[in-house]
DNA sequence: CGGATCTGCAAACGCTCGTTATCAGAATCG
DNA sequence: CGATTCTGATAACGAGCGTTTGCAGATCCG
């Protein structure tokens, strides 16, 4: 035991096997195994995700699996979270680069994302339809939906000098907005609304800025009551 | 076997036990299996809905589960569109007893649909969060979603006298509408929303309007191009 | 080269699931 | 009463799951 430890002191100094060290190679088999987990739960569904077919997938053993993650839903979580993350960067890029502009904005934004999601559907699968599989995954989904609706009523909120206004009715718009664009692209992918891909981000602006102007009048309009 | 089939045929005449006939019990077996599925379906999700569960809450035995439906499946299947039933005729019966106005119109339905679901929000968990959970709910949940989309859309056809436009606007704002909608109420039952069902019936109903108005006015202008 | 670790494979454990069969006892009707 | 069906509980079966362990072989460093 003894000469165990003192001999895992030495080598973990380097750690290295194939040319890579430890922390490399733990890293790759984790991104291997999102790599997986986003292949099944985006085509197959939450139910095909078992942590057999997920090793199957990323050429990996459930021992690699168990080394980096506690749990299947903690390795579910992880690639919700990753996607979301890339989503939200996406977007935030697109706003940031587009003229200061609400129509401009909105176009830039929906089309980022439509576009991260269309690009590969299984990320829209994962971050729509199938966060619903555990109950720490639909919370999650719920929380992040619930994090881009306010990002969302933020914007608004400044660029119609709102700041002030605490009406829930932003926050329920905000939520009308993003869980209307989730149905709809689903809807895309699933091919019921026969648009071009260009035409779909068109016209989801185009109900987007709509809709948040149509909730901006109310709210002002209660506000001046 | 020639002497079980005259005996089953005299007693099939009357098959009468505990003072019901066969079809009744049958019946009311079948309604406590849907019962106890919506307990469970609608508080605990979709992994706590399992065969065994569902029958020791309807009090029964998994014989009669598999007596009176086939699958696990088969029997959230028919859970679901008997809400879904429910919903649309709640719905139905109210838009046809309000005034000929939009707003009214639009009232009267978000009103039924809002109070159907939050006097039982089982219900809106297994319309909106659980039907995920099988790739054949998953299915059904869309039909019966765009369904509902293609029944508001016909009646944004009627009122507006866009009888002959086929702008797939129409689809897209239909989605936006219902699924906007459906995670207003989700959000709402979540406890994130902070008003009372009155004034989420009245938001609602505005932002609908407002979003259904919006769309016409796009889909106008197109048409008008 | 040699001792030690890292790897990949496979089997195993305990559990729950869907589904089906068994069987004693209650209730029925002629 | 007696033959028969209906009831309810139980247990069994095979399968799949998440999770853990054991072990031969590849690869490393001194």
């Amino acid at each position: 035991m003894s000469i165990c430890e003192t001999v895992q002191v030495t080598r973990e100094v380097t750690g290295r096997y194939g040319g890579v060290d430890a922390a490399d190679r733990q890293a790759e088999r984790r991104a291997r195994l999102l790599d997986a987990a986003l292949e099944l739960l985006g085509t197959e569904g939450w139910q095909a995700a078992t942590v057999r077919a997920i090793c199957s997938g990323a050429k990996l053993t459930p021992r690699y699996f168990y080394e980096g993650f506690t749990d299947r839903d903690e390795l579910l979580l992880a690639l919700f979270d990753q996607i979301a993350q890339e989503a939200a960067a996406a977007v935030l890029e697109a706003v940031s680069r587009a003229p200061v502009d609400a129509r401009a904005k909105a176009h830039a934004a929906i089309g980022a994302f439509v576009e991260l999601v269309t690009d590969d559907p299984r990320k829209a699968r994962v971050l729509f339809a199938e966060a619903m599989g555990s109950e720490p995954l639909t919370r999650r989904r719920f929380e992040t939906l619930r994090m881009f609706a306010q990002l969302v009523a933020g914007q608004a909120r400044d660029f119609y000098g709102m700041d002030d206004v605490a009406d829930p009715l932003v926050e329920e718009s905000a939520l009308m907005l993003v869980g209307g664009l989730a149905e709809i692209l689903l809807g895309w992918l699933d091919g019921i609304v026969h648009v071009t891909r260009e035409q779909l981000i068109d016209d989801c602006t185009a109900l987007f800025v709509t809709t948040g102007e149509g909730a901006v009048r109310l709210v002002q309009g209660r506000a001046r009551r």
